[in-house]
RNA sequence: GCCCUUGUAGCUCAGUCGGCAGAGCACCACCAUGGUAAGGUGGGGGUCACCGGUUCAAAUCCGGUCGAGGGCUCCA
C-alpha cells in the first residue's frame, strides 16, 4: 500500500517535469491536468501547434534535464486569489481553482521553473526521480474535463517506474500484449474476420474460429442442459410494439440499429432477448409449481455502436450473448441466486479462469421498484457473493435503473481484468409486460426475473481466450487437437490409418500428406499452436505406436496408439492447460 | 462523433532528391525429400485506399474523401 503511494507520487511527479519540459518548449501553452495512472502518467495541454512523434524525444531529453538538476517539490498554501493572480493567463487552471470546494485549502507546488495547482502529494525533489525509468508512450486526443462538447487537449501519455529494470519489465508486457492481441493472433491464425465494406463490427467466421467457437457453445449448451436449464430460440427482429413495451424505444434508442418497415409496421433488430423470452413466458398460465423457469439462449443481438468506439471482438455491432432469463416466485430468489452464482464460477474456471473478483452495484437514484424490493435482492446478492467465497467490492447507486446487479471480472494471463459475467436483478420489465403466476393462493402475483450472462458475448470472450492463451488453446477448444505428420512418403498409408481411427474416436485431426520435408511440416504445426504431432515413421508403423511431440517440446516416442488415445482423452475431458 | 497517427501484393514491410513497382512469407508448377521448427529452381500476383490539384513526369508534393490503429466519450 504504502508503495503503491510511492509509486503515485513518483508518477504524478513525472507529469509535472513533463509539464514543465512542454512549457520551456511552448511557452504560451495551456496546462490542463496531469494525474497519475495505472503504470504512469499524463498531462493535458492546448498547444499552438500539432505534436510529431519526435517531439517526445526532444520533451524526453529536456525531462531528463530537470530531472538531472534535482531541484525539491515545494508545497505552499495560498488565498484563491493570489492563485488566481498566478494563473491569470492559464484558462484551465482557473476553471480548476473555481471547483475547489470554499472550504478545501489551496495549494501549489513548485519545483525549478514551473508551478502547478495540484494537491499533491509528491517526491521530494526530481533527485527521486530516475531519467532511466520513464518513457513517453504516446499522443491522443482528449476532451476537457472528458465532455465531448468541450475543446479538444493534446494528451501525452507516459509510463514511470522506480528504476529502469521496472521499466523494462513494463515495457516487455506491453510487446507481449501487442504480441497476444486477438486481431493479430486471428489473423495469423485465420480465426475470423471483419469487413468494414460488408458492414462494421460485424463478425465472420473463419472454419477453425468456428470449430473453436462450437466447442464453446456446445460445452456451454450441456452444462446448460445439466445444470437445470432449458433451451429457447428466439426472432431477430421485432416490431415496434414489443420494444415500445419494453421500454426500449423510449430509454435506449440511440443504441439500436435504424427500424425497418414492412406491412406499414416497423421491426427493429434485437439489442437485447429479454422480450422474446418474456413472450414466450406470456404465452400461457404459469403456476407457482412450475417455476423456476430458467431460459437460456445464444441470442445474437445487434447494437449501435459509435464507429470510434469498434474494436476487433472486443467491441462489436453484432454479437451473440451467452443470455438466460430465470424467471421465479419471491421465494425462491435466494436460492436461484446462489445456483446461478455457483453456476457462473464453474463455468469461468471450465476455461481456465483461476482469479475471479466479484462487484455489486446496488440502487442508483433514479429507479424503479419497491425499495423492499430493492433491499431483498441486494442482500440475496450480498449473501451469494458471502457464501462462494469471492472478494466483492460494492458499487453504491451503481445499479441499472430496474434492479440491482453482481458483476465477475476475471484476470488473463497477464493479469488483465475482464468484465464476463452479470446477473441482473429485473423489477421493470416484468411490470411493463404484466407477467404474472398464480400462486398457491389461487390468486395471480408478479414474479422475480434475473438477466444473467455468464461469458458475455461469445464474441468478446472468444477475443479474451484468445488473449489469454496467446492463440495456444487448451487441447478441449483447439480447433485441430492432432497433426499426423509421416516421415516419407512410405508411410502416407499409415499416416491415413491413423487419422481415420482418431477421426472416429472422435478426435479433430489431420494428416499433412503435403510434399514438405518432414521438418517443414513440423514447424508449420507448431506455428499453428496445435497441441499434439504425431511423428509416423517405420518404428511407429511397426509396433501399432505414435511418436507424440506436443506443441509444449515435450517428446514420447513409440506411444502404443491405444495408449495415446486415452491418455489425450483424459487431457481433453479433464479440459487440461498445456503448461 | 471528435483529436492524433496511419494506408504500397493475401500477410509483414522496403521504396533515397518527384524519373520503368520491390523483398520475404503465402500461392502455383517442376525437381528433390526416411526421423523432430523453413530443401531447391521457376512462375503468377499491384488502379501504390479513393477523388482532385501542382508538374514534362506523382507511390512520393498539395487539398479533400474513405478506412484502419491509438485515445476521448458513451455503454439498457
Amino acid at each position: 500500500m504504502e508503495q503503491d503511494d510511492k509509486l503515485h507520487a513518483l508518477r504524478h511527479s513525472m507529469s509535472h517535469v513533463m509539464a514543465e519540459a512542454v512549457l520551456e518548449m511552448f511557452p504560451t501553452a495551456q496546462i490542463a491536468v496531469g494525474p497519475s495512472i495505472d503504470n504512469g502518467f499524463y498531462y493535458d495541454f492546448d498547444l499552438p501547434r500539432q505534436l510529431k512523434p519526435e517531439d517526445l524525444d526532444e520533451i524526453s531529453a529536456r525531462m531528463k534535464e530537470i530531472i538531472s538538476f534535482g531541484k525539491p517539490f515545494v508545497k505552499r498554501a495560498v488565498s484563491r486569489r493570489e492563485a488566481e493572480e498566478l494563473f491569470a493567463d492559464q484558462k484551465y487552471k482557473l476553471e480548476l481553482l473555481q471547483a475547489i470546494p470554499e472550504d478545501e485549502e489551496v495549494s501549489l507546488y513548485t519545483q525549478g521553473g514551473f508551478t502547478d495547482l495540484c494537491r499533491g502529494p509528491h517526491v521530494e525533489s526530481t533527485k527521486d526521480l530516475n531519467p532511466q525509468a520513464f518513457k513517453l508512450l504516446s499522443i491522443a486526443g482528449a476532451y476537457w474535463r472528458g465532455k465531448e462538447t468541450n475543446p479538444m487537449l493534446t494528451r501525452i501519455y507516459g509510463t514511470a517506474w522506480k528504476n529502469p529494470k521496472e521499466l523494462r519489465l513494463y515495457l516487455k508486457k506491453l510487446e507481449d500484449i501487442e504480441k497476444r492481441d486477438h486481431r493479430r493472433l486471428g489473423k495469423d491464425l485465420d480465426l475470423f474476420s471483419l469487413h468494414e465494406e460488408a458492414g462494421a463490427g460485424l463478425v465472420y467466421w473463419h472454419p477453425k474460429g468456428a470449430r473453436i467457437r462450437l466447442a464453446i457453445e456446445d460445452f456451454w449448451r450441456n452444462e446448460h442442459y445439466a445444470n437445470g436449464y432449458e433451451m429457447v430460440c428466439s426472432p431477430h427482429v421485432g416490431k415496434s410494439w414489443l420494444w415500445e413495451t419494453s421500454g426500449h424505444l423510449d430509454f435506449y434508442k440511440e443504441g439500436m440499429y435504424p427500424s425497418m418497415e414492412m406491412d406499414k409496421a416497423h421491426y427493429y433488430a434485437k439489442p437485447m432477448n429479454c422480450p422474446f423470452h418474456i413472450m414466450i413466458y406470456n404465452n400461457s398460465k404459469h403456476s407457482y409449481r412450475d417455476l423456476p423457469c430458467r431460459w437460456a439462449e445464444l441470442g445474437t443481438v445487434y447494437r449501435y455502436e459509435k464507429a470510434g468506439a469498434l474494436h476487433g471482438l472486443m467491441r462489436v455491432r453484432g454479437f451473440t450473448q451467452d443470455d438466460a432469463h430465470i424467471i421465479c416466485t419471491p421465494d425462491q430468489m435466494e436460492d436461484e441466486i446462489l445456483e446461478v452464482l455457483r453456476f457462473s464460477l464453474h463455468m469461468l474456471r471450465s476455461f481456465g479462469f483461476q482469479e475471479i473478483q466479484a462487484y455489486l452495484s446496488t440502487r442508483p437514484v433514479d429507479s424503479v421498484g419497491a425499495q423492499l424490493q430493492w433491499d431483498a435482492a441486494v442482500e440475496s446478492l450480498r449473501r451469494a457473493v458471502e457464501h462462494e467465497g469471492l472478494d466483492y467490492e460494492v458499487d453504491d447507486g451503481g445499479g441499472a435503473f430496474y434492479g440491482p446487479k453482481i458483476d465477475l471480472k476475471i484476470k488473463d494471463a497477464l493479469g488483465r481484468e475482464w468484465q464476463l459475467t452479470t446477473i441482473q436483478f429485473d423489477f421493470n420489465l416484468p411490470q411493463r409486460f404484466k407477467m404474472v403466476f398464480v400462486d398457491r393462493d389461487g390468486k395471480e402475483k408478479q414474479p422475480y426475473m434475473i438477466h444473467r450472462a455468464l461469458l458475455g458475448s461469445i464474441e468478446r470472450f472468444f477475443g479474451v481466450l484468445v488473449e489469454h492463451y496467446a492463440g495456444a488453446f487448451p487441447p478441449w477448444l483447439a480447433y485441430e487437437q492432432v497433426r499426423i505428420i509421416p516421415v516419407a512418403e512410405p508411410f502416407i498409408e499409415y499416416a491415413c490409418k491413423v487419422e481415420q481411427l482418431l477421426k472416429q474416436e472422435g478426435f479433430r485431426v489431420s494428416a499433412d500428406l503435403s510434399d514438405d520435408r518432414m521438418n517443414a511440416k513440423i514447424r508449420n504445426a507448431q506455428q499453428e499452436k496445435i497441441p499434439f504431432m504425431l511423428i509416423l515413421g517405420e518404428k511407429e508403423e511397426q509396433q501399432k505406436a505414435v511418436s507424440v511431440r506436443w506443441r509444449t517440446g515435450k517428446q514420447e516416442n513409440g506411444v502404443p496408439l491405444e495408449t495415446f488415445i486415452e491418455n489425450t482423452r483424459e487431457i481433453i475431458e479433464n479440459k487440461a492447460v498445456l503448461s
